[in-house]
DNA sequence: AACGCGCCCTGTCCGC
DNA sequence: TGCGGACAGGGCGCGT
């Protein structure tokens, strides 16, 4: 599921619904969600804690908390986090993890895959980690520059090189197709034969795509929900993912499918060179 | 050491 | 109606 934009979405309605409550108490159904600490050890850490601020770092929700502790989640595919007051019972058919506020609501982590994962560090731990993570591509430092120069560096095709969150934090599969049509470049052609110009139009087109995709609460496909629940509005926005033989909608050729290391890009044959 | 690949796991859809 | 296979927004660890 979730890129930036759905990342973004779930972390403003969270700001708005959590900060400043204090956590009560943590279940822990499915362990296998928990990095590194067992179900008794990430309870034990999170109680009694208070909300301080909620943020995102490429596709991770960073839930900052009293007394120099940060939770973060990484939705995988699947994952969900819902406050139990916007959901009705039976919604979430796979909870994985409950922190229960002092308010009584409980913010809910479900995940039908368990690919997510929700982990806990120290605010120095998290400087750490979050060093690894690439450009955010909404700050000013995601410049056409910086962008044609990490390219040149990689022979790999431009849409994987797009999806290494080392080089740019929080781009997926979705939205790397779509930027890649916006700009005119086949997802297949290799990073370091895209033109300074072309690199210019991707820039553009990465944060135009994301910041529209935000505006519109992200793209549900399947399983992607906001924080109270609520599906996204871009899908029918979409100009090419998931579009195999439907006309596209600049030129009306037939749209492709192609599989780039085990994950399938889309593309217009004429207007992607 | 950059890069491709397999794997983690469940659900859904499609063809037979 | 059932069954097997393909496929799905991500990311890690491995071998080359």
């Amino acid at each position: 599921m979730p890129e930036l934009p759905e990342a973004e979405t779930i972390v403003r309605d969270l700001k708005r619904r959590v900060t400043g409550h204090r956590i009560t108490s943590v279940q822990v159904a499915k362990p296998d969600v928990l990095t590194h600490a067992t179900p008794e050890q990430f309870r034990r850490k999170l109680k009694d804690h208070t909300i301080k601020s909620v943020g995102r770092r490429a596709k991770n929700i960073v839930i900052r908390l009293d007394r120099d502790l940060v939770l973060v989640i990484n939705l995988g595919m699947t994952g969900r986090v819902v406050s139990s007051d916007a959901v009705r019972a039976g919604e979430l058919r796979h909870v994985a993890v409950r922190l229960k506020l002092d308010d009584g609501r409980e913010v809910l982590y479900d995940d039908a895959r368990r690919f997510g994962r929700l982990e806990l560090f120290t605010d120095a731990g998290w400087t750490e980690r979050e060093s690894q993570f690439g450009v955010e591509p909404l700050s000013n430092d995601f410049t056409p520059a910086h962008l044609y120069e990490g390219l040149k560096t990689s022979r790999v095709p431009v849409r994987n090189w797009l999806l290494d969150q080392s080089r740019i934090a929080g781009v997926g599969n979705i939205y790397a197709n779509e930027a890649l049509f916006r700009a005119g470049i086949r997802p297949t052609r290799r990073a370091n034969l895209v033109t300074r110009a072309e690199a210019t139009r991707l820039r553009d087109a990465i944060r135009d795509v994301l910041a529209e995709a935000i505006a519109k609460r992200g793209t549900t496909l399947s399983d992607y929900r906001d924080a109270s629940g609520e599906e996204g509005g871009f899908q029918p926005l979409l100009q090419v993912y998931g579009r195999e033989g439907e006309p596209c909608p600049r030129c009306g050729s037939t749209i492709r499918r192609v599989v780039i290391t085990n994950r399938s890009a889309f593309y217009c044959p004429k207007d992607q060179k």
